[in-house]
DNA sequence: AGCGTTGCCGAAACCGGTTTCGGAGCCAAT
DNA sequence: ATTGGCTCCGAAACCGGTTTCGGCAACGCT
C-alpha cells in the first residue's frame, strides 16, 4: 500500500536483535529473559518456554563478546599450530581444521588459531590468549613426550586436550589414535606374509606417539612368535630424507629386513627411495608399510600400504572432547581413542628374496660402486 | 543442596589489571585514561605518556570483547576456508595461516577459521559470523571469477580482502601472485630453449586465476613469435588426474607439443603421468613446467620446474592489508601483487623430439597397445 | 575588568549481556 | 488473622571498557 522508498535509506547492516528487543517483545525484563534462556531453575517452565520460543521467532544470538564480559567464556576454542620445521602435519592440516571448525560450529563455538614454534614462544602465545580471554581452552596437536604446553595449562587452571595420549596423565583430557595396534598389526601382517626379519623405523621420541608405536611393534613381533632384533630398530625419523637413512642403514647391516615398518609416512616414503637406490623392488624385495595415509602414498609406485588416520574425525572429536571439558566435565572422563584403518597398496607382500639374499645384493652393488 | 563450587576454583586465575586499576594508580579516571591510550586530542600530550608508561609498567592490555560490546570491533581476521573438493589449497595451507595469524598476532589481533563448501553454506557461515560479530573482517582465499562471497561482503559493507584480483573490482583490496607473468616467462623459457610447439593446460575458469594466466601464455608466445594453436591449449585441470588426462589429450593430437605448461603443479604432476603413459622422458622428450611450487614437485624425477608462490609472505601480506582495510584505508588503495620466483627443476630443456617424431612414437605405441 | 576561548579532565551514560537481591503473590500451617 | 515458605519475576548492580557532555581553570582579547 504505501509508497515507501526511504527503505533505501536503511542502514547497511542489519539490525540486530538484542536481549532487550526480545525482553520487550515478550513484556519481560532482560534481566528475566537472560536466565529463562540459561536455564535458571527460578523462571517457570512455560515461561522459559515462551521465551525459548520467542527468541527463535525472531532470530535472537547473543553476542559472544557481551556474555563474555560477565561470565568470562567466549565460546572461543583456541588451536595453536606448530610451526614444524619437518612439515609433518601438513597433509593433515586441511582436514584437521575441518573438523574442529565444523564440529565448534555445531555448537555454535568458534575456532581462533594461532602460530608459533614450539618451546618459549609458544608458551608465550598461550599466555597471552589466556590472559586476554581470547579463547577458553585449546586443542594441542602433537603431544610430546613431556609436553610444556599441557603442564603450562594444567598450572593455570586452562581446559585443554591433547591430540594424543602423555604418561603425566593427571588433568589431561586427550583423543588419540591407537598408533600401537596399528605397528602390532603391520608386524602379524608381515609376519604372515612369510617374513622374518622386520625393520622399525620409528619416529622422534620427542613425541609422545614413539613409545607407544615402539611398543606395539615390539607387541606384534613377539605375537607373531618373531625374534627381536635391536640393531633393527631405528627412531627419529620424521622425513623422507630421515626416514631413506634410517632404511639404507637397515639395509647395509650384515642381516637386513626383507621388510621395514614406519611409524610415519613421509619417512616411509623415504624407504622407496633407499630401496630404489639399493636396487630393490618395494613389495618384492623389501616390502613397506607406513602410518598415517598421507596422500603422497597413493602416487607412489607401487602404492603405499599404510594405516590411514582419519584426521577431520580426530579434529571433530577433539573439538567436542574440549568443549565439555570446558563445560566442566573432568579430563578423566574425557579421553577416548579410535583406530587407524589399514589401507593396503602393493608396497608388501610375501618376501621374493631372503635376507641373505639381500645381503649379498647390496654387498655386490656397494663393491660395483666403489669401482 | 550443595556448597557453592565456584569458590574453590577462584585463586588459579592471575589478577587482570583492568583499566581501572591503571587509572587509581594514575589518580585518573577510567574515562580519562581510555581516551589517553586511544589517543584523543582532548588529553594533554603529557598525561598521554605518562599513561602509556605506566600502562607498560603495570602490563595492561585491554580486553578485546570489552572493547568490542561498545566499538563493534574484535580485532579479529575471519578466514573461511573452502573445503576443497580438489583439495588443491591442501600443501599451502600450513605456510599460508602461519603468514596470516603470525602478521595479524604482531598487531594484536586475532584470527579466527572457519569451514565451509562454496556456495549457499559458504555465505551462511559469513553471514553469521558478521551477525554475531566474531569477526570484524574477511580474508578470501581461492578468488572466483565471479565471487559470490565479495558480493555479499560488499553489500554488506563488511571489509575483505581477496587473494588474488577479480574484475569487478570496486570496494575490492587484493593481494594477489602475478600468475600471468609466470606463464609468459614459462613460454618464453620454452621458447628460448628450442620448443615451437608449446600446450597450456589451464585451471578451471571459475577461477579468476585462469583468465590471467590464459593471457599470460598468449602474451608469452606471441613475444617468443610462436604461433599459437588453440587446439594446445586445455583448461580446467585442477588435479593429478584431470593434469594427466589433459596432458595425454594434447600427445594424441596429430602434431603434439614437446612440451606443456601447466597453471596448476597438481595438474603438472598428472603431466609425468601421461609422459610416462606414452614413453616419453620428461625433461628431454617432453619438457614440462609447473606452477605453485608444492613439495611433491621436488620428489619427481626429474625434478619439477615451476613456479613457487610464497604463500607464508601471501598470508602475512592480506592479514596487513585487512587490518588497514578494517581501519578505513579506501579498498582501492589496498591492492599489491607479488611475482612468483621461478624454481628451476629438471623437467625442461631442449627438445631431444620433434614433434613429428613424438606423433611417430605415440602412434606405434597406441597400434602396439591395440595387438 | 569583563568576556569569550581553549585546553584538559571528571562524571556519567552507554554497550549487551549476566547475576544478585528482594519483594510480590499465593498457599498451607499455626 | 498471622506467620512462614515457595514460586516467580522485576529492579538494579555489575562486567570492562568507550564516548558524550559539561565544567573548571587559564589564557587572550577588547
Amino acid at each position: 500500500m504505501s509508497v515507501a522508498p526511504e527503505k533505501t535509506a536503511r542502514p547497511v547492516r542489519p539490525v540486530r536483535v538484542r536481549l532487550t528487543d526480545l525482553a520487550d517483545a515478550l513484556g519481560l525484563t532482560k534481566g528475566t529473559v537472560s536466565r529463562a534462556l540459561n536455564g535458571y531453575p527460578d523462571i517457570a517452565e512455560a515461561t522459559q518456554l515462551r521465551v525459548r520460543r520467542k527468541a527463535e521467532a525472531m532470530g535472537y544470538r547473543p553476542l559472544a563478546q557481551a556474555q563474555a564480559i560477565r561470565t568470562g567464556r567466549t565460546c572461543t576454542l583456541g588451536l595453536v599450530l606448530q610451526t614444524d620445521t619437518d612439515g609433518s602435519q601438513r597433509p593433515f592440516l586441511s582436514d584437521f581444521l575441518e573438523g574442529v571448525t565444523r564440529a565448534a560450529s555445531a555448537e555454535n563455538w568458534t575456532t581462533t588459531v594461532a602460530t608459533a614454534e614450539p618451546g618459549e614462544e609458544m608458551e608465550m602465545v598461550l599466555g597471552r590468549l589466556v590472559e586476554e580471554r581470547k579463547a577458553d581452552g585449546f586443542i594441542l596437536p602433537r603431544t610430546h613426550t613431556v609436553d610444556r604446553r599441557a603442564i603450562l595449562l594444567r598450572d593455570l587452571g586452562v581446559p585443554f586436550v591433547l591430540f594424543g595420549r602423555v604418561a603425566d596423565a593427571a588433568g589431561c583430557a586427550w583423543f588419540d589414535i591407537l598408533g600401537e595396534a596399528a605397528m602390532r598389526d603391520a608386524a602379524m601382517r608381515l609376519a604372515t606374509q612369510g617374513h622374518r626379519r622386520i625393520g622399525f623405523v620409528n619416529g622422534a621420541f620427542t613425541y609422545s606417539f614413539a613409545g607407544l608405536r615402539d611398543q606395539g611393534f615390539r607387541d606384534g613381533m613377539a605375537r607373531a612368535g618373531l625374534t627381536l632384533d635391536e640393531s633393527l630398530i631405528r627412531s627419529g625419523a620424521m622425513s623422507r630424507e630421515a626416514g631413506a637413512e634410517a632404511a639404507a642403514a637397515l639395509l647395509h647391516r650384515p642381516e637386513p629386513p626383507t621388510a621395514i615398518i614406519f611409524a610415519v609416512d613421509r619417512a616411509a616414503l623415504g624407504g622407496y627411495d633407499a630401496a630404489e637406490a639399493a636396487g630393490l623392488r618395494v613389495g618384492q624385495d623389501l616390502s613397506i608399510i607406513g602410518y598415517d595415509g598421507i596422500p603422497e602414498g597413493r602416487w607412489m609406485r607401487p602404492t603405499l600400504t599404510t594405516f590411514s588416520v582419519d584426521s577431520r574425525g580426530a579434529g571433530a572429536r577433539l573439538a567436542t572432547l574440549l568443549i565439555r571439558r570446558i563445560r566442566g566435565e573432568a579430563a578423566e572422563t574425557l579421553r577416548e581413542t579410535a583406530e587407524a584403518r589399514l589401507q593396503t597398496g602393493g608396497s608388501d607382500g610375501p618376501p621374493q628374496r631372503t635376507s641373505a639374499d639381500i645381503a649379498a645384493h647390496i654387498a655386490a652393488q656397494t663393491e660395483h660402486e666403489e669401482c
